[in-house]
DNA sequence: CCCATATTGTCAGTATACTGTCAATCTAGA
DNA sequence: TCTAGATTGACAGTATACTGACAATATGGG
């Protein structure tokens, strides 16, 4: 027996996991960008900061493992964050392709300053689930991205990407 | 007594729901993209047709409150699906402004046949978590999004904005 | 009927994201 | 050492997403 195919409705979209991952991201960046509009940063240009903060003389390409960005998606968040003068960029001695990143005295203070704002955010994604219920969905979210994390163009690749930094850089 | 500000790590981001929002998101693109790649459609695109065959002769409009796009993207997209001769764009005789959107019978055909590579994608997402676990996610995230239903530029609007098409319009 | 207001599709501008390509450069193996 | 292959940053092209603006059109109150 074949089995019929199911008519197809609105709800082919709105049960998908796909569909509510995509809504899901949508809000999260607009309650980001609330909170943080006094610092106009975005939520990829604010973890670009953070990993620049965490480490220094870092560049692009471990940047981009570190975070889990395109390369290509980085060159511009790079720039963005250049022209305001929130990083700089020193060419390498040992490698003349490199560009080593450095968080920016101005940098610095943003991100300091910052971080109550993204703190309130990531609170407010969360906020209308019962404390129980936040907890289940972030441990099960970290472990689903955990075990995806191949599935995508550009895997984690966290700290361990840096393992090598100045050995072959 | 002052909390001292925590140091700075990356486990500020890899902790964040808005982060991991965003990793899934782009983890579940991949997957979709890569189970559809037969079909040459995009998750966003997949999503219009399916709401232009269950609402034949919406407007773009309606459209955007239906799957919760912007109705600036949404015109792009329209715009792809109508060059690939998915769909059909008809103006309206009550009211000149609007273009009405029907399925062209390519559109349906391929609508039709990318339904199993779809639900494939949508498994897939979910596929390393315990079926148990699965469940509770789905159930969680249906949750969250439908609360913070308002936070994002465009809320969903289901079927209920359509109440009133034909009347209006 | 007229006009203030709202709606519709469109456009320009910005910011992720991805694919694929390229020249410059580096590395490792023959 | 010389060179095949890899890496790096950059670029072009496509596709979401959002903000804000606009002309054309529609609607409702006076």
């Amino acid at each position: 027996m074949q089995s019929k195919p199911s008519p197809i409705t609105m709800d082919a979209v709105y049960t998908a996991p796909g569909y509510l991952f995509r809504r899901m991201q949508q809000i999260a960046v607009s309650i980001f960008v609330e909170e943080c509009s006094a610092f106009d940063l975005t939520p990829v240009q604010y973890a670009a900061l953070v990993a620049i903060h965490t480490h220094p003389g870092i560049d692009a390409t471990r940047l981009s493992a570190v975070i889990a960005f395109d390369r290509s998606t980085l060159g511009n968040v790079i720039e963005r964050l250049e022209s305001k003068a929130l990083i700089e960029r020193k060419p390498s001695r040992e490698d003349k392709r490199v560009k080593l990143l450095y968080l920016s005295k101005a940098g610095a203070t943003v991100l300091r300053d910052i971080m109550p704002s993204v703190e309130r955010a990531q609170v407010r994604m969360l906020q209308p689930l019962k404390p129980a219920d936040r907890k289940t969905l972030l441990a099960l979210l970290t472990q689903l991205v955990d075990l995806n994390n191949e599935a995508s163009r550009v895997p984690l690749r966290a700290e361990d990407a840096l393992e090598h930094l100045g050995k072959a850089g």
